[in-house]
DNA sequence: GAGATCATAGACAGAGTGTCCAGAAACAGT
DNA sequence: ACTGTTTCTGGACACTCTGTCTATGATCTC
């Protein structure tokens, strides 16, 4: 197998992706059509087929490279052991995201009927999973609260906040105000955010 | 103009309703054709296009109907005035999501291209934002977060544990219990639901 | 029961889909 | 620069689904 494949077939492709990622954040997934994105990316129709089945499947290799790119990237944070809330991951996601906020906005909108935004919010959930997981081992603590639900309240939280943070005007809010802004607020709660101070305990 | 329509419309509005959203579950929004919907709703084709302009009206009103109900039953709920973290209007929520399940299912998967889950999330945010504004002027104190992307992260962790709840098998757990650990959890933070004894301050 | 409203089948044009083909163009390796 | 391979392309095709319309029958409300 070739390691790089064809300069033509990359370029196609590169084209074709990015048509539909502009198209959809402009007139909605539905209302895009497979001769919209052959007309934007400038390809023949025919081409169009010799590289992805439909549009759900243009869609779905858009999802999944994102998806895959982020989970290397994400790999190499990862490794220190150390159970502490640093807040890195996060951080690397919103980075990642700012690389390439329109596929990430087209994901996190739930165009696609939501496909995109299911696999995304399943595979992070899952990498937060693991953390809590480690984390509670690591110190020894009982959790009070179900950690596969704790891990699903939590990426949804930050996964509101990143889709409110690229669709803000740009120049966005910087990326660390926001994540340490998010972690403090996971920390500590809400009653810390609105000016309380806390009273647990 | 009559004030209860009439019962062949009632009848047939209901019957469409009830299709598209079984079918959308079952295959997915984009994969549902009017001809799926009114071949289940056993309903003439003719007759859909005199009540809905296309598909994406029928979705519309779907969630609109929701929505418009949720909102009615918040009113009752909100109008107390204090300040305190009741978890009521959360209780609200899934107390409404478990009369019809299959709709939220729906509209909280992001199908229809997310339209209706933004629609939700904005009319739910907006109602964050207000309880939130109502308690810090009520308490005096000054947020440590913008209210606004306060909002957006709670509101994103409820809906991320509501789908959650819905999507689990029956018998779900009880939904005061669910509620609770909510309002614990934004209240507390991540912290104290690991486990850890809060150190905050 | 009468008049209004609604439901229905079938016909229609049009948009978009997915497949196929044969020729033109661009490619990689020598 | 040449060659064999791969990719791109427009045009043709059958097909599905859409949205509109009309005439007729069925069902409502009062």
């Amino acid at each position: 197998m070739t390691v790089i494949e064809d300069r033509r077939s990359r370029r196609t492709r590169g084209a074709l992706r990015d048509a539909l990622v502009s198209l959809v954040l402009e007139r909605g997934y539905a209302a895009v059509t497979v001769e919209d994105i052959v007309a934007a990316a400038d390809v023949g129709r025919a081409t169009f087929y010799t590289h992805f089945k439909d549009k759900e499947a243009l869609y779905d290799h858009v999802v999944s490279s994102v998806l895959q790119d982020l989970k290397e990237r994400l790999a190499e944070v990862l490794v220190p052991e150390d159970a502490g809330f640093t807040g890195e991951p996060v951080a690397e996601v919103f980075r990642h995201a700012s690389e390439q906020p329109d596929a990430y906005r087209m994901i996190l909108r739930g165009e696609g009927d939501g496909r995109g935004l299911r696999a995304f919010e399943d595979a992070w959930s899952a990498t937060a999973f693991e953390i809590f997981t480690t984390r509670v081992k690591a110190n020894a603590v009982r959790p009070r609260v179900d950690l596969q639900v704790l891990a699903r309240a939590w990426v949804g939280e930050q996964m509101a906040v990143l889709l409110w943070w690229l669709d803000a005007p740009e120049p966005r809010p910087a990326t660390d105000q926001v994540v340490e802004t998010l972690v403090e607020l996971s920390r500590r709660g809400r009653f810390w955010a609105t000016g309380f101070d806390p009273d647990s305990r």
